[in-house]
DNA sequence: TTGAAAGCGCTAACAC
DNA sequence: GTGTTAGCGCTTTCAA
């Protein structure tokens, strides 16, 4: 049991603390501490018996101010809600933890987007972690660049880079998945996309494939067919309405994301149209939402866990010397459920 | 643009590059980052420039070691993913943001809980953070004691201590609504309960007051209506399932959280009950998904947001010497949506 | 195997 | 208004 209070009258106890108790020089603290090898067993214990007795915890900040690693990884990403970010961070933890070290998250929405203060994030911090991981959304290239001039160990997700090792998912498999379905297996004809913000790149670029993979099987990919919103359920929902409305006729819907789709469903139901009877639904993701709408919601599946765990590995080999892959591409692929029209109607877990 | 290499042939550029390029002492560049109106208006202008070209960050770790606040809070959490913790996550955040704070997170899955480690999470470490928020589910109470020790700014979230901080949730009232609600406004006689791990403080709590209120409304609490489970939407779906084969009768349902009501909602539809048609249901949390399910949640509200929100004005007021309240309750409040069986059946966002 | 001592980069007295 | 200087607590050569 800790004493409560020990040499140093104020603050807590410091390696000196810990020295004169067990009779030794701070210089073998430390090496208990960091090289316990490296120390004769007989004293090693007397340190360890002082260290405990005064429950000496080191100062992190002096530690790495005398150059040794810190033992975290630092995580920056947009925002920390949702179940994407959610899914991505439990994913870089489980990695770091499992590699004994400490994870430091924050978002970049308290980020001044003019001024260049990325390196003063906590997770993007040299005196705070040994390597970061970032998701970079709206990040301005300036502020990448700053990083890696900085040289320390970085890995990007969702982004690509010159110089610095990224993990992205790669879309197109999932989305050709997800219409070659659709068309050849439920002989859909007309098939709408439900897209998010017209300057959100991933929505861009998903909204690209569903056309490219639509003229691809044989069926005209309408523009009339593709309505605009954001990334959210209500706007999902008003999407889904404006689509009935329109009049143009319609077989099957695919939305960018499942937050769309899942708002879709309730637009669908509010318009009298069902899912999957009357139009097919495919959504994007796969959230660990997707198994429990009703129906259960067929989607692309973008496993954000594992993008998470991949990342972190990459960083960790970046930190440990160990070259990391320059560009990890991980396979999308569409996981089959009720919505689609497919049989099953009950969740799958 | 800030030039690539400064003074100092290896590194970052530190406070000496600064000053010699400004033509101005060390101590001039530290106020001029610190306390900028103390400085002549030329000097300032002059090291600003030096500052600007070089790239100069500060070394938080040096800047933490001579004593200065880090400008970050620390929240340690049980986990990262899921719902209830994203939600107050960000609320914690929007505050901490809002003054101008950084925010450092991690979970406790990494301790291990027998040894005191958390004195060394990031989040709780002093030279990390000015002050932490625990909310610390499982956590012994030696974790605690030993941080009230330290005497750092330290509220905790639904957990008492006697000389800590505290903010939580009153269940009771949303609770009591809610089953007034079904039994008073829809006429329920049989309502089950399906709850959590009999290990879970907060279940435990909740089928508690589901019990005494029903009593309290001159209705039974058939022990029998109780199904045990974890708080996933798996386990809910096959409480909804026992429930049903149990043949014990019922017409309304208090799921101890959404998770478990949404799978609930699955059971039903599987076991051909419908909802509310057949049973009235009503779930706890408000989680964002709430007022998405079909038909949309009734849900007893614990807004997550709003607990973290006030946790780190707490904190806040902790740390800037102005006395925190001891001890902060809010309120839960009933939000009908349609699957108590009230009219609206659209979501309501 | 252990100790003495020199910083790591910064802030804050304290003088000027 | 500005400079000098002494640490903050730790790690790490370098000697012994």
């Amino acid at each position: 049991m800790p004493v409560l209070q020990s040499g140093s009258p104020a603050g807590s106890p410091t390696v000196a603390d810990v020295a004169r108790l067990a009779g030794v020089s701070t210089a073998t603290v430390s090496r208990v501490l960091n090289l316990p090898h490296r120390v004769a067993p007989a004293t090693r214990t007397r340190v360890i018996a002082a260290v405990q007795r005064l429950g000496y915890v080191p100062n992190s900040a002096a530690r790495r101010l005398a150059g040794a690693p810190t033992g975290t990884l630092g995580l920056v990403l947009p925002e920390l809600s949702g179940p994407y970010f959610s899914e991505l961070l439990s994913g870089v933890e489980q990695v770091s933890r499992a590699a004994g070290l400490h994870l430091l998250v924050s978002s970049t929405e308290a980020l001044d987007p003019e001024s260049d203060l990325l390196p003063s994030l906590p997770p993007a911090d040299p005196a705070f972690v040994d390597g970061t991981i970032i998701l970079p959304h709206s990040l301005a290239s300036s502020h990448i660049d700053r990083l890696v001039r900085q040289g320390r160990p970085t890995v990007l997700v969702e982004r690509t880079h010159p110089l610095l090792p990224t993990v992205s998912f790669d879309p197109a498999l999932g989305v050709r998945e997800a219409i070659r379905h659709l068309v050849l297996d439920h002989g859909a004809r007309h098939v709408a996309c439900l897209a998010g913000p017209t300057d959100a790149e991933a929505s861009i670029r998903r909204e690209r494939l569903w056309a490219q993979e639509l003229v691809a099987c044989g069926v005209e990919a309408a523009g009339r067919l593709v309505m605009h919103g954001h990334w959210s359920e209500e706007e999902g929902r008003e999407m889904a309405l404006a689509l009935v409305a329109s009049g143009h006729p319609f077989d099957a819907v695919f939305a960018v994301s499942d937050e769309v789709a899942i708002g879709a469903l309730h637009g669908f139901e509010q318009a009298g149209v069902r899912v999957p009877e009357d139009v097919l639904l495919i959504g994007f993701d796969d959230s660990p939402t997707a198994a429990w709408t009703r129906p259960p919601l067929t989607t692309v599946a973008a496993p954000a866990r594992e993008l998470g765990r991949v990342a972190a590995a990459q960083l960790i080999a970046a930190i440990e010397g160990r070259a990391a892959t320059r560009e990890v591409l991980l396979p999308t692929t569409l996981v089959r459920r009720a919505s689609c029209g497919c049989g099953a109607s009950s969740a799958d877990s």
